[in-house]
Formats: structure tokens, sequence, C-alpha cells
DNA sequence: GACCTTCTCACCTACGTGTTAAGC
DNA sequence: TCGCTTAACACGTAGGTGAGAAGG
């Protein structure tokens, strides 16, 4: 049902649910080159931005919608010679809770009517930072964004998903020209930045 | 408990709910000058805000809070010699669906816990305007904005009030200087027309 | 003509970008 | 020095204002 064989899911009951990235062209984009993920002291939006399809949720039931990030080893990175190579052991992870979907709670309905989309998620670096949109991670780790269903009434997780061309980096500043040049690109924001040469070289590239 | 004697209130239960208007003293300064509120062909803002604090809800319960208008009266008013009067009778009033606010459906924790505003929310009199922030009303015509709760659960409403100072008249342009000069100080997209002098005059009378 | 509505415009707010230089 | 982070900045997107002319 649209699922690769890779994505990582996990069932906690016999439910149907069924989740699809709806922009996987650009985070295969993105997985390809190099993951880099800007997390600033302000807090940064994502990009690529989260954005899912769902189905098989009853659309009379109340679920929240949950984006949280899983540290995935210990190590510091090191950009090296144009490379990411694992570094030295760090820290032990930062707790962060679970950022929220701002349409939460909401009816199994109104998720499955559109695309599912995290514009709002801010990355930060900075652990006084206590705004509601604001997710705090560690700079140079590795991260994997999970998405999760909560049952509102039973007040339980029953179902999470997380999709490996996720997976990046944060860095406090781009280190591959690539990525940098595939955010111009595909970012409105960034548009005043459009005409270098290194977005002219990626943009023939492609 | 902080209501007026002259609001407005529907009690469908025993609930011991309880609104207040948050921006009240403007509400007055709007009320007391004259109640011009634009809408546009392509939707506008209210000014003022409804902006609101709730009590008595159940803080585990999920309610929906919904905005309407109700129409005063059947007649098209006139702005003559500088007054607001009763013109001939017009058509039935226009249907209009009630505007969910945005954080809807929610825990009654939620919604007592910050004052709740309805920024979004756009007046429009063009019938096919079909955008769900969008509220179409007649030109002319008196309205009194009107907040509701609905228990989610039940599927009923369990409390309406309105406040008289949100009274207004929609038109299409001002009519009257004061109630332009006050949107103007108090709206910050106007800024740029704050040096006229009609906006002296109402800031020295202030 | 009188009254009301619509359109285009300059001018704001608000905020998302990478750049660059400075800081640590 | 080196590697990483921060802060100020110019330059975009996105959208909310009344003014004033044009339309009905």
């Amino acid at each position: 049902l649209g699922q690769y064989e890779h994505d990582q899911i996990h069932y906690y009951n016999q439910e149907n649910i069924n989740i699809t990235l709806h922009n996987r062209d650009l985070w295969n984009r993105f997985h390809e080159i190099t993951n880099e993920m800007i997390v600033t002291k302000i807090g940064r939006r994502m990009f690529p931005i989260i954005s899912i399809n769902i189905h098989g949720l009853d659309p009379d039931k109340m679920y929240t919608i949950e984006l949280s990030f899983d540290q995935l080893d210990t190590h510091r990175w090191r950009y090296v010679s144009s490379q990411w190579q694992p570094g030295m052991k760090s820290d032990q992870p930062i707790q962060h809770l679970p950022y929220q979907h701002p349409d939460s709670p909401n009816y199994g309905r109104t998720w499955m009517k559109d695309t599912i989309v995290f514009p709002k998620i801010k990355l930060t670096n900075k652990i006084d930072h206590t705004g509601t949109s604001q997710v705090i991670l560690n700079s140079l780790h590795k991260y994997k964004p999970k998405i999760s269903i909560i049952d509102v009434i039973l007040k339980k997780k029953i179902y999470e998903i997380s999709f490996n061309e996720t997976e990046f980096i944060a860095v406090t500043a781009y280190q591959n020209q690539e990525v940098k040049a595939l955010k111009i690109r595909h970012n409105p924001f960034a548009k005043a930045f459009l005409d270098t040469e290194n977005i002219k070289k990626e943009m023939t590239d492609e």
C-alpha cells in the first residue's frame, strides 16, 4: 500500500493505518546529496518540510499527530574531505518533547482529508528555548524524524513510522554546497540567492 | 463573575461557563464612535478583533468554539448627515455557516489557558466565496457576533453569548472619519496613514 | 447626479533566507 | 590556527492597510 521496504513501521495494535511521505522525491534528492539540516539559536524551519498522507484512520475517532527526532548514534560527526565521518563519542542525547501538529487533536476524517504538513516546526540548538514550536537538537549529531499517532480517548500511541530519506545531520552552517543549492532552488524564501555559479551548476546537473 | 448586565447569554444546560470580552475597552470605544466594519469582495479581517477569555469548562472534555453573525434587523442602513439611519426593508438575511476557531476541537484545558483570538476570520460580501475562513455578510446591514461553545461528544451547543459593544454595520468603505482614525491608530498594518490631520485630531480628543 | 462597490497602488507588518564578519 | 557558532544584514516571500480613481 505505498510503503517502501525500508520504512520503519511499528503498529501497537491491529489498525490498518498507512502513512506515506508526500514529498518523497525531494527527500530522496536531499538524502542522495548530503543530508545537512540547519539548526540555529533562534530556531530554523526544516528543509525539506515533513509532508505526509494518512489513510486507514477511523474518520470519527480523535487523534493527535506528533513529530519527534530520534538521535541515531552518539557520534559527533565531522565534515572532512567533502565527506561526513563519525567522530568521537559525545554526551547522552538531549531529551526533547515531541512536537504536536498544531491541528491536534482532530478527527481521523480531518487528518485524512488533505496532506499533513509541518512547516512551523523550528529546530534549535539552544537548551533554554521553550517555545512550543521549538525542538532542541544537538548540532553535528544524526537524527531521524519519527511520526506518531496517538489515540486521544485511549491516551495511547497506536502507530509509529520513520523514513530513511528523512535522516539528517544537524549543522549550524551548511558544509556541502549541493545541499545549499537544493534549498535555494526549492525554498521561495531563499530566492534572493538564485543567481550564483553553484546554483547554475547544480541545475544543469539535475 | 465579570459579566456585564447587557451581555446576552444563553445556557443550554447547567454549566458554569463564563466568557468575557478580552479587549472590551477597544470595543467600547468602537461602539461609542460609530461601529462600521469593512467587508470586501476578497474578504477583510475584522477590526477590532474578537478576543475572549473562557472559564468554567471541564478541562478534560473536548469543545469546539464557533463565531457566527446574527443580522439584527432587515433594514438597509444609510449614513445621512453624519449619522446612521435605518433605511428601507431589505431581503431576507443571508445564511452563513459559523466560523470555527482553527484550534477546534480542543480540550477545555487548552481553551482556558490563554486568551482566544479570532484574527484570521475574513468578512466578505461575495456570495460565491467558499474559503473556510470567509464569512458572507450583507453590506449596509447590522450584525452582532455570537460566540458558541459546542460539546464535541454530545454534539450539542451548550453555551452562547454576544456582546452589545461588538455590534456593527457592514460597509465597503468607511463613512465615519473617527472609526477610520481609531483603526489607523490601533492596527499596525495601517501605520502608513498615521500622519494625517484626522488622526492627530482624534488622538488629542482621547 | 448620488450612492455604493471595485480595482490598483504605495506603504506598511511579519518573517524566512543565505552571506559575511566577528566571536569563541 | 582551526572548527564551529553567533549576530547583523540585505533581500526575498506573504499578506494586511487606506487612498483614490474608476465602475455600476
